[in-house]
DNA sequence: GATTGTTGTTGACAAAGTCAACTAGTTATT
DNA sequence: AATAACTAGTTGACTTTGTCAACAACAATC
């Protein structure tokens, strides 16, 4: 009963963080993997995003993420269109370098991923991402 | 095939760390959550642990590690012995005062951890947990 | 049209993680 | 026993990630 599941959690993403890190080598664009996982965002989504979908989807702050978005700005690999409905903000886009890169990270990306599900059968994969979300949403409607 | 893992795991972390934030309020003693981590790990040790034995369970940076160790004992709230059988390490215990934040910790902690697994069964939270480790294996394996 | 709310930006930090160089011991090799 | 190779911990110097508060510009509501 109370079994602890911070601890294997936390070693997991420690351990999958470095791994991504040595996959990707993002410092060959200058980029952090937070960069990454944004241009990601961005690539993914199939209607138009603001910086604030981006807020609300991930959860990271909106600071910390208009800084980001800046410095994708300015080593080309996002854009920025206005949104017509609404001056204050934006919609966001790759450069063709930006997509670019999208690509390759998600060939590495996936190589982990594979690597970090061997032996596991996919309705354990599935039962695991089930049980994260759900774990997720547990503690974001409490706040 | 090849579903990501990645993003809701993330999403769960970061969840977790902000409501174990939130629950523990760790300024109070002017800790930070990795702090408090490192504490509970000397604390739950049957045996007596070297800086070393911490680096290897949870792969910290030792550099890190050794900042991290330096300050809870200027907090007195850790204390170094002598290792008898290697002049270069020391064995790391819990002054009281660490005693009483550890316990305090782990009911703060434990709140969030049965928060986070509301309508989860035992049995699924053993399987997460098997999983995740499992999980880090595969990649820690690899290096 | 004044108030209240929202989007994005900036400043100023704090926390977490990384890498390389180094000291002082320990173990292995010759 | 001397030397070489390795290990535990420390320090310096940084980078990345995360947080909070204040603010400007616009949007929505009353």
């Amino acid at each position: 009963m109370s079994e602890n599941i911070k601890e294997p959690l936390f070693n997991l993403l420690h351990s999958l963080k470095r791994s991504l890190r040595h996959a990707i080598d993002s410092a060959e664009f200058g980029l952090t993997p937070l960069h990454l996982r944004v241009l990601k965002i961005i690539a993914n989504q199939d209607k138009q995003v603001t910086a604030n979908d981006i807020v609300q989807k991930t959860l990271i702050d909106k600071a910390q993420l208009a800084r980001l978005i800046k410095e994708l700005i300015n080593l080309k690999y996002a854009e920025k269109s206005d949104n017509p409905s609404d001056k204050r903000s934006y919609f966001l886009g790759l450069s063709p370098a930006g997509i670019k890169i999208v690509t390759k990270l998600s060939t590495a990306e996936s190589r982990v991923n594979e690597l970090m599900k061997s032996g596991l059968t996919d309705q354990e994969i599935a039962d695991f991402s089930r049980l994260a979300k759900r774990m997720a949403q547990n503690l974001n409607q409490h706040l």
